[in-house]
This record gives C-alpha cells, sequence and structure tokens, in this order.
DNA sequence: ATGAAATGGCCGTCGGATGC
DNA sequence: GCATCCGACGGCCATTTCAT
C-alpha cells in the first residue's frame, strides 16, 4: 500500500508543553545564541534571515521526519523566548512563504507566549491561506486557531463563519479547533456548548474530511460530557455520516474508536 | 457495476512503567 | 527526579468488502 505521507502528522498530540521532555530537548545544542542579538537588532530582515536558518537545517538533515525537525523548531523557540512577539510572528510570516513545512511556523508561534497573544481574527485569517490538506488544516487548528477561540481571542462568529464556508478545509478548521477546547493534552478544560455549536452546523457535512473532523470532534467531548454526545447522536442519528455515528458510538460504549475485532475476519474469494 | 462502509497499515504522540 | 521504553491509540489514505 501507498500512503501519501506528510512528515508532520497531527495524531494525538502535538506537544504544547505538557508532553513529557525527550533525549532531543536535552541534547539540543543549538548554535544561534551568538547570532540572535543581531537579529533581534533587525527584526525584518532578521525573521527572513532566521526563516532562512530554519529551512537550511531541515534541508541538512538526512532524515527530515517530524523529530527531527521538531528538534530544529525546539531549538528556535528557545533562542526566541525573550523575543518580541512581532519578531516570531515575522519568521512565522517569512516560514509560510515557503510553502511546506507550515507546521512549523505554527508551532513556534504556538510556543511563544506573547506571540500567542497576539493571535487574532485578523492572523488567523493571514497564517490560514493557503491551507489545502488535512495536515495543514489540522497543524493551523490545533496550534493557532483552536488556543486562541480557547482563550478568546476570536469571536464565536469567525468560527462559525468558517464552519459555513464553501471550502471544506475551512469547515474542517472549525470542526478541529472545536479539539483544543476539550483535549487536556492540548490545553483543553471541556467545552460542551462551543463544541457542539459547530457540530450542529456541520452534522450533515458528508464531505469525507469534515465528517472524519466531526467525529473527532464529539470524542474529544466524551469524557467531559458523555450525556451531551450521546443526545446529539440520538437526535441526529438520520443526517450524521454513518462513519461519524459508528465511530463515536464505539467510542462511548468500549472507548475506543475503532476495537479490535475479536474473531478473525472471513474473507470470501471475489468473483 | 457501483457506491458506501469497513478494514489494513503506516507514522506520531501520549502516558504509565521501569531503571538509573 | 529524570530519562527512556513501549503498548495503546490517534490521525490519514488506499484497499477490500458489502449492499443494492
Amino acid at each position: 500500500m501507498t500512503l501519501s505521507n506528510p512528515v508532520w502528522k497531527p495524531a494525538v498530540g502535538l506537544s504544547i508543553g505538557v508532553g513529557r521532555r525527550t533525549s532531543m530537548s536535552r541534547s539540543n545544542s543549538f548554535p544561534i545564541t551568538n547570532a540572535r542579538s543581531s537579529h533581534l537588532a533587525s527584526p525584518a530582515g532578521g525573521a527572513v534571515s532566521l526563516a532562512d536558518g530554519i529551512f537550511r537545517r531541515i534541508c541538512a538533515r538526512e532524515a527530515p521526519n517530524t523529530p527531527n525537525i521538531r528538534q530544529i523548531r525546539k531549538g528556535y523557540t528557545e533562542a526566541l523566548r525573550q523575543a518580541d512577539a512581532e519578531l516570531v510572528l515575522n519568521v512565522a510570516r517569512a516560514l509560510l512563504t515557503r510553502g511546506e513545512h507550515r507546521w512549523v511556523a505554527y508551532e513556534l508561534v504556538h510556543h511563544h507566549r506573547a506571540a500567542m497573544h497576539r493571535i487574532g481574527e485578523p492572523e488567523l485569517e493571514e497564517f490560514g491561506r493557503g491551507i489545502d490538506s488535512w495536515w495543514t488544516v489540522d497543524a493551523f487548528s490545533l496550534e493557532l486557531s483552536g488556543p486562541a477561540w480557547r482563550e478568546r481571542q476570536v469571536e464565536d462568529g469567525l468560527i462559525e463563519c468558517w464552519a459555513r464556508s464553501p471550502d471544506r478545509w475551512w469547515r474542517r478548521v472549525a470542526l478541529v479547533s472545536t479539539v483544543a477546547l476539550n483535549a487536556r493534552a492540548r490545553g483543553g478544560r471541556g467545552d460542551v456548548p462551543r463544541t457542539l455549536f459547530v457540530c450542529r452546523i456541520l452534522v450533515k457535512d458528508a464531505d469525507n474530511m469534515v465528517a472524519k473532523a466531526l467525529s473527532w470532534a464529539l470524542r474529544e467531548l466524551i469524557p467531559y460530557e458523555r450525556q451531551a454526545v450521546q443526545s446529539f447522536l440520538d437526535s441526529n442519528r438520520e443526517a450524521i455520516p454513518r462513519r461519524v455515528l459508528r465511530e463515536v458510538m464505539n467510542k462511548l460504549s468500549l472507548g475506543l474508536k475503532n476495537p479490535r475485532r475479536t474473531t478473525p475476519k472471513v474473507v470470501r474469494p471475489r468473483g
């Protein structure tokens, strides 16, 4: 089987400060400290230069997979810890012009407290421009739009606007953003009303990318209000995509999205 | 024959267990 | 207390199976 395999996969958790530390973070000898002061002295040019440096380091890696690229990102996060928010945002902007590894830009902002606080509607519209795949959407939603929405840096109306977008990827952004409201590993504290608000808008959406996100959003809500999720399924049973119904019901009843089959599958010869 | 649903497989992350 | 290991589970796409 060939799997189109993006380097970054969101999976259960991008570490956003609550994950365990790894040897990568410990052994990260990051040689940009000396250059930092000159970058900070000239923010505009410094941002481009820093972005260039990040890309050079990524390209220099023998195996440019997620852990290796993240190691590079962590080094820059550490080096930029005391930097102005605007510089970090400009580095992210410069990274986004490259068209690949968008998630690095999103993580840089996410892990810089002041920069993250600066994220509002204009910044989200800017940084989200060009999202056109599930992995760019999920990185954007989990790192930027979701946390910003959770902290009420943007209005509910913006998320509603995305949920009603003709663009499938923006509709998915609206749903995946709810994951940041609820997933503890991402700083979520549980927000039933705002999650179900988005789910109701998209409950009939047959697009596969949207349906999978709906399943994800509802499953993340179960630890907080399983009765609300059950009621949502009951009242939308006819409209909701079969996949969503099955996965969320599995999670409610068995604790797993796709429980392992207990009996071997019977394979019938075709034809 | 065809579309929908289910499954398989790959990679990434989490979090408990373990060892130093 | 900290680092590391590893099983469980998450994401997705591609393929297979099922239902009509």
